[in-house]
DNA sequence: CTGAAAGCGCTTACAG
DNA sequence: CTGAAAGCGCTTACAG
């Protein structure tokens, strides 16, 4: 049995010359479906064991144009949510025999450099979590005929595909949890405000609380970021007449949000203030915050995802195509519970009012 | 001015006969420090643009044999640790101009796979987190001449860099910490059994109990996961005799531990039970937490990872290297300050004993 | 400074 | 089923 160790350069003649066929042979040998004898693919199986040869990625993506990479652009991992999604991603990528190349930080943010480098490596499709695209570029892809998801974001855009949840009615869930709840003073602390997902939200549940009678929502802006969040809990709590209802935009700012509130201005929660998040990531979850929260389908996020880009890459049609799934108002600790409307499914309890 | 948009195949040769010169001009332009007159430069620049071309990397690579392509390997992200440690990362490759291949989840676990990836990708360095490598791996790297670095992990094998903390010193000096605060009773949540971060980081805690007189430390497993945290902390705290000191080996699993030990046993924290962590990770801040924790300098981690890589890459030299940096146990309030040894330092408060 | 030419390691018609 | 040959889009001696 020999080591296997692999010198620098083994390529595929190496291997034909030992296994005394063509080069062609070995190419094939490693190529799925190929037309190859058992007899032969045996001998060049065994010589390519022997010298440690591995095909060469780079030179089959030059010839079939083909790279088997799809760059996935998340600005930012410090919400959970994101390196949830990364790993499921990176689980179903691999599962399709496709390879991840990552853009995440400041760089994401600018995204002309980041393209650069995106078209530089013929990526084959392109997933964009937590950034949007500007028009040109989503037209550049469309026409160097490179295939685009937004994740969670979703866009005008002709050529850009999206995967979101129901954003809109999420909202107004939350804002009928709320209202079923009996409260009256309402607060809404903002994502981005150039996000969809956070027009999305605030409208349902400003729908939602104007259809109770209640116009008057206090509006801070936390912009998807813990310190931001923290700064606009500080300034709402303070008010005078201060909500006694509170819709953060995600979980991630409504810890924030909620340790501001207990320790900073000694709130009890959800007896002083329920506060109500979205997507049901990791902390959410944990005894100390017990967040009621919209959850995001993460999952069947990430299905959707891969499964557009898949066939978007195998029919070589861009077409947009908008998924859009549903979540759930999962209850927990963190707000006031209504008297009607929350059941038990699957171990969990869920809001579904007029049910 | 033109849109710039891109069909598919622009290739140097078009831009070469849009410009009116050679296609050797056209790499020329777009290979720094390539000999090439302004003038013929400023050309074919402008047809290019005019195309919308961009060199195709992956011809590039076949070529100088360099992919410019480190891949990261990390088995998990749930740990917010490692999240920040790829956006770290992600930075720092990007400023040196190298693109971030990201292998995680189930799959990273079973090396095998990935790495004939990784081979197969021919990439230019390798970047190990929460994950160790085989022998036979690692020596195949090295005979291929592909740079690796374990990342907060450190081995006996030759070839294989490795880039931690004195886990050791930490331990030990969150023993001394502990022992200053006048506990009595210890426990150990122990993180991965085989890792050597969970060796070393027990060693130096038994180390510092055992001059104090302390040779019984309760222990459970928590194989830095949550689920097995909070397991490990329900038997140990419903011990007779149960420990008033804990040394959880890392943040991640001592948040899971806290809430069972305030919300299932009814602790305080930290007049009944102190918890001492190691990472100092984003929830750690968290006021809800507040964990008194080894500090871990990512940073400066990553850019010692970055440097070894960068160094090895351009000599072509695989000389095993071994960066060991040391954190700070800082203090908040989820353990018991000791009396004296606890100074300010730009602002936060750290334990340095004899100082 | 420039162009013609070889070649990186493969895949894939093509002819047998 | 197999091999010889062309070619993917580049870089880089080489000669001028």
């Amino acid at each position: 049995m020999d080591s296997g160790i692999k010198r620098p350069g083994v390529t595929s003649s190496e291997v034909a010359r030992r296994a005394g066929v063509s080069q062609s042979a070995v190419s094939r040998t490693f190529t799925p479906g190929a037309s190859i004898a058992p007899k032969t693919r045996a001998k060049v199986l065994a010589a390519a064991k022997e010298l440690g040869y591995r095909p060469n990625a780079i030179a089959r993506s030059l010839i079939t144009n083909k790279s088997r990479i799809i760059a996935v652009v998340m600005a930012y991992l410090e919400n959970l949510f994101y390196p949830d999604v990364l790993e499921e991603l990176g689980r179903q990528l691999a599962a399709q025999n496709y390879r991840l190349l990552l853009f995440t930080g400041s760089m994401a943010r600018d995204s002309d450099p980041v393209f650069d480098q995106i078209m530089q490596y013929r990526v084959d499709g392109i997933i964009l979590a937590s950034t949007s695209l500007s028009s040109e570029l989503s037209e550049e892809c469309a026409a160097a005929g490179i295939p685009v998801v937004l994740f969670n974001r979703t866009t005008e855009r002709d050529a850009v595909s999206s995967v979101t949840t129901r954003n809109r009615e999420g909202g107004r869930r939350i804002g009928e949890f709320l209202l079923a709840g009996g409260h009256r003073r309402f607060g809404y602390i903002a994502g981005l405000e150039t996000s969809s997902t956070n027009r999305d939200r605030y409208a349902g549940f400003a729908e939602a609380l104007a259809e109770g009678g209640h116009t008057d929502i206090a509006i801070g802006t936390g912009n998807y970021s813990r310190a931001d969040a923290e700064a606009a809990a500080r300034e709402m709590l303070a008010l005078p007449d201060r909500p006694d209802a509170l819709f953060v935009a995600n979980d991630h700012m409504a810890v924030a949000v909620m340790d501001v509130a207990r320790y900073e201005f000694g709130l009890s929660i959800p007896q002083d203030l329920s506060i109500v998040g979205y997507d049901d990531v990791g902390p959410a979850r944990w005894t100390s915050y017990g967040i009621t929260t919209m959850s995001q389908p993460l999952k069947r996020m990430v299905d959707a995802t891969v499964d557009i880009l898949m066939e978007q890459i195998s029919s070589g049609e861009i077409e947009a195509e908008h998924r859009i799934l549903s979540g759930e108002l999962v209850v927990r600790t963190s707000a006031r519970v209504p008297e009607s409307g929350v059941v038990e499914i699957d171990g969990r309890r869920v809001f579904k009012p007029k049910g």
